[in-house]
DNA sequence: TATGATAATAGACTTTCGGCTAAAATGATA
DNA sequence: TATCATTTTAGCCGAAAGTCTATTATCATA
């Protein structure tokens, strides 16, 4: 397995956890997960990755701005990138600059391990239809100048690994007072566990919470 | 669009409904559907559809044996099949006795709408895979000495326009009082209609409710 | 060691939920 | 018309949920 460090981004929680979880599995050492660029260059600042898996439904200028800005910390960091629209990607931008792997997120399952390997050891990756549309519309606009960063919108501090227990719980239907019994807490416990489960979620309540976890597809094998 | 009438069997209540809204969107006409075959031949021996889709994992001789009657019942019924195992699998009693199709429920997406439309016209469809595997252990046990038709064991009464409504609703994380604005219903009604919904769906609380809905994939398009 | 951040624990209080029973109004169908 | 399913309303009660505040435990770091 690969020993490389890697770090990922995702402004949804629920898909770090699960994305986190996946990889964790698959061996792989996931140092540090954000929810913005600007948090994941902070952290490179300090202990730099190998790998970073950036999820982006936006791919604008500032966001390959702030890929520039991982590069320059460290010229040798793979950068892979997931998203859902073609839209805003600029090959350009993205294979000029230093990104490993483009990938299109779609129906079918993304295989995180076999793209992150061969990252990992030079080679560069992208999804056939991607690859295919990108090599069209090739209106290469490179401006120089840099915009501020961003400032993280919505905070999500993550879940810990009480409050996973208590969600899977929750998802299996248990009620506070079951969940109690089952990992030997109070009842009150279980519903403060609860109770930050919702705030970090932004919900108001279980049914929205659950909801938000089944369709993340947290605690399943497979990775969206 | 084929006018053909169809009855459909899914011991699953959420299934039966997520397919069913995908099939009318598709225009396919739907005259029932049933948790059980034997509810199905009730419904034959009355008003006889032209094509009936069977989900059954257990595909054991009573099975056959219930298609067997259905067939007596309007020859020229077309059967469609769709299982998630190939265990119990013969195609000496399948394909001889007149199923018209046999689909494998796997991860891709079923293609409902192109297999009825290709059976109504008299073909004969089956999974690459699952032909493949099929045609190696070809263990015939035809046995023609009837058994009885089993009890259907847990009735699921189908759930009414206003409690999917409401049951959409609980998805999107609504309370009672917030459902009961929304379509403008007192609270009560809301919780009425709720409570029938829980007893149908054979679970205690609305958790419990929403995570099934949503794990069944019912409100969307895709149909598994 | 001290300190500060994070996590886990818990009790008090208010609101909501779910089960139960009952019944009226609507609408389709035999 | 009679009948049956659906939709609607209501009140009561105990259980569960959710908010708030607060204490203890753990762990890393100054």
């Amino acid at each position: 397995m690969t020993t490389a460090s890697l770090y990922m981004v995702d402004n949804c929680l629920l898909a770090r956890i699960s994305k986190k979880r996946f990889l964790e599995k698959a061996n792989f050492n996931i140092s540090g997960d954000f929810s913005s660029i600007s948090d994941c260059i902070l952290a490179m600042e300090k202990n730099q990755a190998d790998v970073i898996l950036i999820d982006s439904d936006l791919l604008d200028t500032n966001v390959y701005k702030e890929i520039e800005l991982l590069k320059r910390i460290n010229p040798k960091v793979k950068i892979i990138i997931t998203s859902s629209f073609l839209n805003d990607f600029n090959p350009s931008n993205a294979l000029c600059d230093g990104v490993s792997a483009y990938v299109l997120k779609e129906k079918e399952v993304i295989d995180y391990k076999e793209i992150i390997e061969n990252v990992v050891h030079g080679e560069f990756h992208m999804d056939i239809e991607t690859a295919t549309e990108v090599f069209d519309n090739t209106t290469a606009e490179k401006e120089e100048n840099f915009k501020n960063i961003p400032e993280k919108d919505n905070f999500e501090s993550s879940l810990t690994q009480r409050e996973l227990e208590v969600l899977k719980l929750m998802i299996d239907g248990k009620t506070n007072s079951q969940i109690a019994q089952e990992i030997i807490i109070s009842t009150n416990t279980a519903k403060a566990h609860v109770g930050n489960i919702l705030t970090k979620l932004s919900v108001t309540d279980r049914v929205q919470a659950v909801v938000k976890a089944v369709r993340a597809n947290i605690f399943e094998e497979k990775c969206f």
